[in-house]
DNA sequence: TCTGGGGTCCTAGGACCC
DNA sequence: TCTGGGGTCCTAGGACCC
């Protein structure tokens, strides 16, 4: 779409705790029950149900650190399992695009719509029958804001989640300016789409405390502190619409892969491991979306919470002689980077691999005088491709990533992956 | 006597998002 | 014992060119 005029209406669409309701789906003993899933190698805590916010576990804090809680009120603890989350997220999202024509997936639990020309004399009635209808079809709760900029559609979702009383659909688009000043003032501006924990910060600082607040800076404060990026969230506040709906994914423009390690890296052979599965993983990526990478760089660092260890952390890259999709060749890219950074005598923590400068596969230039190698590479990583996608993705690998690998991330919770795994579909007892 | 300066490109770092 | 991963965009400042 592109355009929009200054009567656009947006719908944000977010998921309710999505990662946590997910697991609820197909599990009823956690209806009414504190929830919580962690991030990879179970670090932190990344969705909670209402019932663990209410016992005051907060986002992103580290799993152990609230242990004693969660064992105390018997919370159900989950490792995020992302291929259900991801099919579950395509449900969801197929179902919102039946209701408008004008739609961004925003992210894997949100979505902007626009509803311009639908139902525009009961706009609340749509959309509490769009969130009824992703309810009974999926078992996924929603919440809804509207209004005339992204910004405000975010602030309205924020109030539809937090107070019940609105019915899951706030409107913003149609309301006095009193009412709508209400609604920011009670908005801190760490809260505000836009607004992270630096530029809160700095706004306190000059005693701005609140969205209604911040709409009254002056623009040349806003720009010169806050770049453009902040200037366009205050004009959005304000009802000026500044941000497009994108209803076309953008090309993407890089590609990473990283872990934190399930323990200790303290060899080369591991660390050699490690980083032959990223560049795997990120190469399989590469060819799904038809790219192929420019120049590669791969990083490691050791364990920043332990001021106590040896420190050291780098990073390198390389631009290739030419751009290039194929596994093999992309992992003797990286082994040679890493043996220029690795040094021996320090406990590793992270690794990674960044595939940059992305450029669409089919323009690549067939080299004349490889006597048609670049074909038969391409014809074995579409074999290795389909082959993984048919029987798990390490069904088919390069030597060089292991057989152990003892580094691999703890996943201690995981829940079955009950829709896409024959596997693991739920059994039904009669 | 007097030793430029403007434009462009690239990169690293910092901010944000979910 | 234990602290995520995957992205985007913007800006300042250095390198380089003429």
């Amino acid at each position: 779409m592109g355009k929009y005029s200054s009567d656009t209406i947006f719908a944000l669409i977010d998921c309710n705790n999505f990662y946590a309701s997910c697991e609820r789906v197909f599990n009823p003993k956690l209806w009414g029950k504190p929830v919580i899933v962690l991030s990879n190698n179970d670090g932190c805590i990344v969705a909670r149900s209402n019932e663990a916010k209410a016992l005051g576990i907060k986002m992103a804090v580290p799993y152990f650190e609230m242990k004693d809680v969660i064992e105390k009120n018997n919370v159900y603890v989950f490792s995020s399992n992302y291929t259900l989350y991801g099919d579950m997220s395509r449900r969801v999202m197929n179902i919102l695009s039946t209701f408008s024509p004008d739609i961004e997936f925003y992210s894997i639990d949100e979505a902007f719509l626009v509803l311009n020309g639908i139902f525009e004399n009961n706009i609340t009635g749509y959309c509490k029958n769009v969130r009824s209808t992703v309810m009974k079809w999926t078992g996924i709760p929603v919440s809804i804001g509207i209004a005339k900029t992204k910004t405000l559609a975010k602030i309205a979702n924020e109030y539809a989640k937090k107070h019940p009383i609105y019915g899951g659909v706030v409107d913003l688009s149609n309301v006095d300016k009193e009412k709508k000043d209400g609604f920011l003032k009670k908005m801190v501006v760490e809260d505000i789409w836009g607004v992270g924990k630096q530029y809160a910060r700095l706004l306190n600082f000059n005693r701005i405390y609140n969205a209604y607040e911040f709409t009254y800076m002056s623009e040349e404060w806003v720009k010169k502190n806050m770049s453009v990026v902040g200037l366009r969230t205050q004009l959005e506040l304000r009802g000026t619409a500044c941000i497009e709906l994108s209803d076309s994914p953008q090309p993407q423009k890089n590609i990473l892969a990283s872990r934190s390690f399930g323990r200790p890296v303290e060899c080369f052979k591991e660390m050699h491991e490690a980083v032959s599965q990223y560049v795997t993983r990120a190469a399989a990526r590469l060819r799904k979306q038809n790219l192929a990478a420019g120049n590669i760089s791969v990083f490691l660092a050791t364990n920043r919470f332990k001021p106590e260890e040896k420190q050291y952390s780098n990073s390198i890259s390389y631009s290739l002689p030419e751009p290039t999709d194929y596994t093999p060749d992309l992992i003797d890219y990286a082994i040679a980077l890493l043996k220029k950074i690795y040094k021996d005598g320090y406990k590793y923590k992270k690794g990674g691999v960044l595939l940059n400068d992305l450029v669409p596969n089919d323009i690549i230039q067939q080299n004349m005088f490889d006597g048609g190698l670049n074909i038969k590479k391409k014809a074995l990583m579409k074999t290795v491709d389909s082959i993984n996608m048919e029987w798990g993705k390490d069904t088919l690998k390069n030597a060089s990533v292991g057989i152990r690998q003892k580094w691999d991330m703890r996943r201690q919770f995981c829940s079955p992956r009950y829709t896409t795994s024959w596997n693991e579909l739920l059994t039904a007892r009669i």
